[in-house]
DNA sequence: CTGGTTGCAAAGGATTTGCAAGTTC
DNA sequence: GAACTTGCAAATCCTTTGCAACCAG
């Protein structure tokens, strides 16, 4: 079965690039964490295997690693990016209840087809999506005395 | 009719801070705008009104617009942050360049159809929502030499 | 060996902050 | 007049870059 090390090992290799022990290491490192990981943490546990290791080299391995597609880099508000793994995760878009923070995860094969319709309107090749719907559970309703489908 | 100005005015009141002729322009040139507006841009428009008003009460500025509501802010790969205007303005969905940054706005009734739907299944009563599709813009693609829809 | 890679330190760009002078209420 | 604001410049934060020494192929 396909990995990431050998995906990476093969883009470096198409692109004239090396296979390195830091390139691996990080990316060893990157895979052991789950959901958004920040540079920061990224680092922290990096230099505990091995300190010597530079913080230019992580951001180029991490570009890198986006340009090869494992990894999708998104930006927050305090200007800081964190780094998603994107091979071999099942996308999914999610329910939440902004009262008591319940969140299902779903998803809905029409609306994915809509949203590539729409991509494909405006020029876009579509990389991924997000979906929040924010509402009130049932549980929660129920509780504060509201009425159905308020 | 309550408008922006206002809504500001009592904002600002009720945190006992001052209405300004600084904070007016910059909300007034801010509302001159469409959709995503960039700091350059805002802060260019200002300065022909005003060559002297300086990029850290545009920030400032900005900050207290974003905590009263009115604002909201997004920020970008490169690093830059993006302010859209959140009052008076219909619901809209984010189509967005992760490259560039730009940003289109679009709805589409059926998507939001079956969200309600979606909700209905799980006892949810939908209050708003979040969606953004991802991708990169016809722009970015040239640029980098990729092939379309790949 | 050749050309890519590294760690370091310095540079860069966007945003924030300290401060003295100026305003608002 | 007290407290908040301003513009300025310097500081800060995260990220990138230049470079000489170092490695992978």
């Amino acid at each position: 079965m396909i990995n990431e090390f050998d995906l990476f090992k093969d883009f470096l290799h198409q692109q004239k690039l090396r296979w390195t022990p830091q390139r691996k290491m990080i990316l060893d490192i990157f895979l052991s964490f789950d959901g958004h990981v920040q540079i920061e943490s990224l680092y922290e546990k990096i230099r505990v295997q091995d300190p010597s290791i530079g913080i230019a080299t992580l951001y180029r391995t991490l570009k890198l690693l986006v340009d090869c597609e494992l990894v999708e880099a998104h930006s927050f508000q305090n200007g800081k990016k964190t780094y998603e793994r994107m091979f071999h995760v099942r996308h999914h878009d999610h329910l939440i209840c902004t009262s008591c923070g319940k969140t299902i995860e779903f998803e809905h094969p029409l609306i994915e087809k809509y949203q590539v319709e729409i991509c494909e309107a405006y020029g876009f090749t579509l990389k991924s999506h997000k979906m929040e719907l924010l509402g009130i559970c049932n549980n929660c309703r129920m509780k504060n005395n509201n009425p159905p489908f308020l």
